[in-house]
DNA sequence: ACAGTTTGGAACCAATCGGTACAAAACACA
DNA sequence: TGTGTTTTGTACCGATTGGTTCCAAACTGT
């Protein structure tokens, strides 16, 4: 019909997503966003209608980036669930060991203002239930049936869950990367213990 | 010598670190503070030089007010280490029941932007440690001397110190109540178990 | 009562925020 | 080669940001 667009779609919303990552929400500024995306005002209000839109859009893309391999590492694999809990967690402590200290687009959404937003806590907490969901799957497949009725795993998951968040947040305050590594080693030795 | 002040610096700090507790550091406008602590742009600038100076004197209240008196009920009192462990969790639990929704200024600060700057950063993380030990302390008070040498306490610190982040990091963001709940039942559980 | 000093309040500041309006440029289709 | 449609870029918008300036008011000490 008319002009086609210029840019990628798909790959200006990865550039945006990177953009909020790095700073949050609230302090990725238009112009900080425009410079990462690599594109002007115009094309931006016109392809995605507003900031927070935008946003909401790049937590959908984080969630098939991000979090959906964290659901499928801890819910699928040849090795138990613990194992699996445990290799999203040394994950988590290499990614710091590599200098990321980004922590989790998802967890400082959570964390900041943003979340005060309905629509986006929406989104948020949804995925938030999907990760404790997956915690909670790798939590049966790794407990041996017999001691599973005596446990509560959905209890273990939750606490699993808030772990985590905690960690990413941790992690992006600048926390020493010894206070990360013990968390992760004492989840093992729990989970070992289970 | 001269004109005294108008108000007390005492309660004025108080009213800011309520502010900066509801709304967080930066989404916490000079117009809101200004409303918040009763008196003018002129008496603020005069008394507290800056909004980030501002901030960290109220963080130093807020380690006063509230961080120590966390870290007193998890290394003194008549019970043993796990029940005053289980009593910060529960007294978590207890404020959200009774609404509030408002999580932890520390861990807010920790989450948020506000994390990057240096001067900030730096009171936040001795604050983190600081509960980090008490946790630790009220470990050593827990567990039996006979089993505390198989065990990492410090590990088990670290951890029980990126929950209570979590947690207030997930009250703070809506999460629904009883994962909250779920989440304190197990760290009773695993205290138990130790 | 007077001098000295500091506060309180409001006007003002540049910078930045997210968002809009609009004209020119670039394409698809005929 | 038009013609119609969409994108693009830029100029602009009011609102708000944290911060400064300055003067009159208010108080203390003598």
């Amino acid at each position: 019909m008319a002009r086609p667009r210029e840019f990628d779609t798909k790959v200006a919303l990865t550039d945006a997503m990177n953009v909020f990552w790095q700073h949050g929400y609230e302090a990725a500024s238009l112009p900080a966003l425009l410079e990462g995306m690599g594109l002007t005002r115009g094309s931006l209000y016109k392809a995605f209608t507003d900031k927070k839109t935008l946003f909401i859009e790049v937590l959908n893309r984080y969630e098939a980036e991000a979090v959906d391999p964290a659901v499928a590492l801890l819910t699928t694999g040849p090795a138990d669930g613990a194992a699996r809990i445990n290799a999203l967690f040394d994950g988590l402590v290499e990614a710091v060991e590599r200098g990321d200290q980004r922590g989790c687009l998802l967890c400082s959404a959570a964390a900041g203002p943003s979340a005060v937003d309905a629509d986006i806590s929406k989104v948020v907490q949804h995925q938030l239930r999907k990760m404790g969901d997956a915690f909670h799957v790798a939590l049966i497949q790794s407990v041996p049936q017999s001691r599973a009725a005596a446990l509560d795993l959905r209890n273990l998951a939750g606490l699993l869950l808030s772990q985590y968040v905690g960690l990413r947040v941790m992690v992006r305050s600048n926390a020493p990367i010894d206070a990360i590594r013990h968390s992760t080693k004492a989840i093992a030795d729990i989970l070992e213990a289970l």
